[in-house]
DNA sequence: TGTATATTGGAATTTTTATTCCATTTTTGT
DNA sequence: ACAAAAATGGAATAAAAATTCCAATATACA
């Protein structure tokens, strides 16, 4: 029989939670002290529980980058008998969830709790943001979408436009376009340089503009320049009334969804993400 | 090679689902025509789902009472390679409870657009955000999420902290806050100024940073920096091994799902609107 | 800087798990 | 009730997966 001695560096305290949140906490006591293949891994199934409740040894290992065996070795440092049986524990966890979170909510205010109203807030925004998805779903048109693809793809560099509000959208376009390898230059009107920034674009560009009410006229006058001098245009706004419109070679309807005074982005974002590898695709297809 | 003829009973028909939606459908339209033990199994099937995603062959034929050849024959029977096949939809629909959309693209698929490429890549980014919402629901926890929120109400002012990938999301920040009438500065970095931006603040602020793998290191150093002079650190990450962590004195976990190479920012739109306006609130009533 | 100790990678091995095959039983059709 | 076809049980086999082990590498400490 094994004594503890002989057990050496894989020998294992006294630990071993068998429930998903002791697990969790054990690996975030833990994290400092942790060597590095071991520490990756930790962060790994914290952030893809799920790979790991389903993968086999050699897939998680693979999708993280470590070697099968150091699997196993997290496991049993961590006090487990292996690896299978703490994929129990993720197994477990992925079982017993589904609780609605209707059902949350309410335990939370049976409890007492005073931290209701900060989720009932989360849960305005997060249910806020499904609608809007929900709709976009519904109600882009397929050959809308192609053609503002193609229009990207042709132009030499994209120049991205959008304030307020939306800027954000638009300063994330800016980095998906150059991961993505194509050029793209945002026109953040720094120091009201704007026309400036685009003057530039000839009409073997585009120019993606981005525009919500109430529509800040720097996006709809920049946008208006610049098909002025034949530069494609493509727009997202949210009605056909928008000033983009007139000025766009193609546009795309978005209705985000609001919670309070506050409206969501989630839709934009899904479907400037889509612009962006679209095109990248497109462009790599030939 | 095999003939029709020679698969005798193990013969199968065109079908063969992937999603669970068809998988039912079609086993309760079989029903009748089943043997004996098919049948057995089907319905211990659909009543115990995660049995089946999870169970060994030996472990559910067992559960089922039946043998573990019938759980292959069954399998087989409805179109699919073998178990292990069969029992992958059934892991599929516990890991993202959204397959309707694959669904919703076969439709578009079969009515033979040629925009399908578009659109398939939409309802990716579509999905990926709606995951995020619903993982996030699920995972907050509302007393973390009250101190981020009392510790912003008590700051005299707010500075926002995010690079590259997050930087929309602390954009986004700077408006809100702005609209809602709280002091937030946003550090652009601009110049590289950060430090200088940041130098203001003192313990009677707050800073609110947002950092996701790959961590950049600017909000690392500039949080670190920070907490070092006593100014409260919000920290929204996803995981317990981000370096933000460490210098937080509250810290939100928002997983993020993807679709592609790009990760969804959906969640972290969310949290942050939450976190504003409930700031906001928490200011007004006292 | 050199040595002891801890960590890691990767091939070899063992264990577990899925699948196949065939003899036996049950059902179906006449 | 009989023959033919289908279904079933269970052992044998094949495949896949987890685990172990050891050499190579990195790290810590004196």
């Amino acid at each position: 029989m094994e004594t503890e001695d002989s057990m050496g560096a894989e020998a294992m305290v006294t630990e071993a939670p068998d429930d998903y949140d002791g697990l969790r906490m054990l690996l975030l006591s833990r994290r400092e002290s942790m060597p590095k293949r071991l520490k990756q891994l930790a962060a790994f199934a914290l952030e893809h529980p799920e790979d790991v409740a389903f993968g086999t040894v050699a897939g998680i290992a693979e999708h993280a980058g470590v070697q099968p065996s150091t699997l196993v070795r997290f496991a049993k440092s961590l006090g487990y008998d292996g690896f299978s049986h703490l994929q129990q524990i993720f197994r477990d966890r992925l079982r017993e969830r589904f609780p609605d979170y209707r059902e949350r909510l309410r335990g939370l205010r049976d409890a007492g709790g005073h931290h209701v109203h900060a989720v009932s807030l989360l849960e305005g925004f997060t249910n806020a943001a499904a609608v809007s998805l929900e709709r976009m779903r519904a109600s882009v048109r397929p050959e809308e979408l192609s053609r503002a693809i193609e229009t990207l793809a042709k132009a030499d560099t994209v120049y991205l436009l959008g304030a307020r509000r939306v800027f954000p959208v638009i300063a994330y376009c800016a980095y998906a376009f150059g991961k993505l390898g194509i050029r793209a230059i945002l026109i953040d009107h720094v120091g009201q340089l704007g026309p400036e920034q685009l003057a530039i674009a000839t009409k073997r560009d585009a120019v993606l503009a981005i525009s919500f009410t109430p529509y800040a006229p720097v996006t709809a006058d920049l946008a208006a320049a610049a098909a002025q001098r034949d530069v494609p245009v493509v727009a997202i706004t949210d009605s056909a009334f928008s000033p983009l419109v007139t000025n766009a070679d193609v546009w795309l309807e978005v209705a985000e969804a609001d919670f309070g005074a506050f409206r969501s982005l989630s839709a934009s974002f899904a479907l400037a993400m889509a612009l962006a590898v679209g095109t990248a695709e497109k462009r790599a297809e030939g």
